[in-house]
DNA sequence: TTGATTTTTTTCGTGTTTGTAGAATAAACT
DNA sequence: AGTTTATTCTACAAACACGAAAAAAATCAA
């Protein structure tokens, strides 16, 4: 029942986002990657409720970010991807790959 | 609110693989498509459900089959990919190749 | 030739998971 | 206290998933 390991679309955009980002990336950052790659504009509960559900799924963990910076504002929580999420990300590509391989979409349209 | 023309994951899976089997493409062979090329077993029920809604977006459309073969059986009913579904999948390929772009897995795992 | 049976495919009904957004809250600095 | 930066909460909509049920076409049996 609806139980599958397989990352939804947004969810593997956030993924992507923290790997990408390295040790550096939370919420704010992610956001911006995102909407800096992709052009669309996403909103910062759907990332904050996205990355829980990874970290909930383990394919991501989280830490709590160095409280002393010389900044006004609330304490980071930084991402990172957790083995998992590293295989999650494989498979979903190597699938994409597989759809798309040798695929014509001015065919798919003329025919 | 929630009306977003992003393609969901299993969504995009449907739409390569109406591409991929061009004006004989119908639920059953979509279905087997899907599943020898990505390994996933999917259920007949989603393929449609989801069939129905990519047409509701004018994604795909949709013709019945000739009711004439030398078979037992229903109908069948035949997708094919409309101009919106091609821009649809373009786009989707051209986001998730930025966010691939320059990614090195192992980096962000070992860090 | 009618009607029961088999085959193939689609439709329905229902429950779960993901996606989206914004308001509320928290924690740090000045 | 006020400002800034960031996360958590809440609520609802959309997407996904499954199996049972229904349809429609062919065949078989009398």
């Amino acid at each position: 029942m609806g139980k599958s390991d397989y990352l939804g679309a947004f969810e593997e955009l956030v993924l992507l986002a923290v790997a990408r980002l390295g040790e550096d990336g939370y919420g704010m950052t992610l956001r911006t990657e995102i909407q800096e790659r992709t052009g669309r504009d996403v909103s910062i509960g759907s990332v904050y409720s996205t990355l829980e559900r990874l970290e909930a799924k383990q394919l991501v963990v989280s830490r709590e970010g160095d409280p002393t910076p010389v900044r006004g504002g609330r304490a980071r929580r930084h991402f990172q991807v957790a083995p998992d999420g590293v295989r999650a990300l494989q498979n979903s590509r190597a699938a994409s790959e597989r759809m798309w391989e040798g695929l014509d979409l001015g065919a798919a349209d003329r025919a």
